[in-house]
DNA sequence: CTTGACCCTGTAGTTAGATACAGGGTCTAG
DNA sequence: CTAGACCCTGTATCTAACTACAGGGTCAAG
C-alpha cells in the first residue's frame, strides 16, 4: 500500500495518534485524502514531515514557529536566509534561558554549600535566603525562570 | 493599622491581588481574619511570607514545593536537613535542564554556523537537520526540552 | 455473522500559575 | 448622599501541546 492510515503514520513517525489530528487542525500536516469510508490515507512522505516537526521542536521551536518554517520550506527555490534568521533568533532566546538557569544554579549551589543541614530550622540559611530573595542576586528570578518555557 | 487589606498586601509584597486569593486557596498563605464586612485583614508578617514564596519560586520551586518548604519551616526547632535535601534535589534538576538546554544551544549553533543563508531553500542545511532530528545529536530532544518547564 | 481492532467526529480535560470577569457589597471623601 | 475606590464570591479564561472520552461507523478474520 502506498498510503498509511492514521495509526500506521503514528507508529511510523513515533507520535501519538491523536497528535496527528491535532497537527492537522494546526495546519502542520496537510489534510490527507479520504477513503470512501472517510478514513484518512496519508502519503508516505508525511512520515518525513512529522519527523521535521519533531526535529524542529527538539531545537526549541514551538508548533507555531514550526508552521512558519514549513511555510518557508514550501518554496524551495527561495533563498534560505529567513530560516537562518529564525534559527539565530531561537539561538539567542536559548542563550537567554541558559543565563537565567545558570543564575539559578549558582544561587542554589551557594545555598547548598553554605548549609550543613545540621542546624535547627530557625537558623536555616536556605530558608533565610528565600525570605530575602525578592531583592537578591537572583532578582526578578521568577520572571526569568518563568521565561524558560 | 496593624493589618493589611488584600490590596495593601498585594502592593506591599509585589504580587497581583488575585494571586493572593489563589495562594490562599493553595494553602500557601493562611486564611486571614475577617472584618465584620467580611474583608480580609492580613497581619504584617504575611508580607514576609509572600516574599518567601516569590523567593523560593525564583529558585525554581513550584508552588507545590513551596508549600512543602513552608510546612518544614513551620517547625523551627527541627533539623533543617530536609530543606537541604530539597535544595540539592532542585539543584540536580536544574543541572539536568541546563544540560538539555546546552545540547540544544550546541545544535543550533552548529546549524547557524554552517548555513550561509545565501543558498536556496531546497539545499538548506538547517531544514535538512530538522528532517533528520528524530534520530540525531539532540535526540529525544523534545522530551528533554519539554522537561525544561 | 460476530468479535475485536481500527477509524470517525466533537468536546472536554490536563498542567501550572495565575488573570479576568460578572454581579454584587462596603467604605470614604466631599 | 453619591461617586468612585475598594472588597467579596464563584467561575471562566489564558498558554501549549497534547490526551482522553463518548458515541458512533468500518473492516477483516474466523
Amino acid at each position: 500500500m502506498a498510503t498509511l492510515t492514521r495509526g500506521e503514520l503514528a507508529r511510523a513517525s513515533g507520535v501519538g495518534i491523536e497528535a496527528l489530528r491535532y497537527y492537522e487542525g494546526r495546519g502542520l500536516v496537510p489534510k490527507p485524502a479520504r477513503t470512501a469510508a472517510n478514513y484518512r490515507r496519508y502519503p508516505q512522505d508525511t512520515v518525513q514531515r512529522v519527523h521535521f516537526i519533531k526535529g524542529a521542536q527538539a531545537l526549541g521551536f514551538s508548533l507555531e514557529e514550526v508552521a512558519e518554517l514549513l511555510r518557508l520550506r514550501a518554496r524551495p527555490t527561495k533563498n534560505c536566509a529567513p530560516v537562518l534568521r529564525r534559527a539565530e533568533a531561537k539561538l539567542e532566546s536559548v542563550e537567554e534561558k541558559l543565563q537565567a538557569l545558570m543564575a539559578v544554579r549558582a544561587a542554589l549551589l551557594a545555598l547548598v554549600d553554605e548549609c550543613s543541614g545540621a542546624g535547627p530550622m530557625k537558623n536555616c540559611t536556605i530558608l533565610e535566603a528565600m525570605d530575602r530573595a525578592s531583592r537578591g542576586a537572583t532578582d526578578r528570578g521568577t520572571e526569568r525562570w518563568e521565561g524558560l518555557r
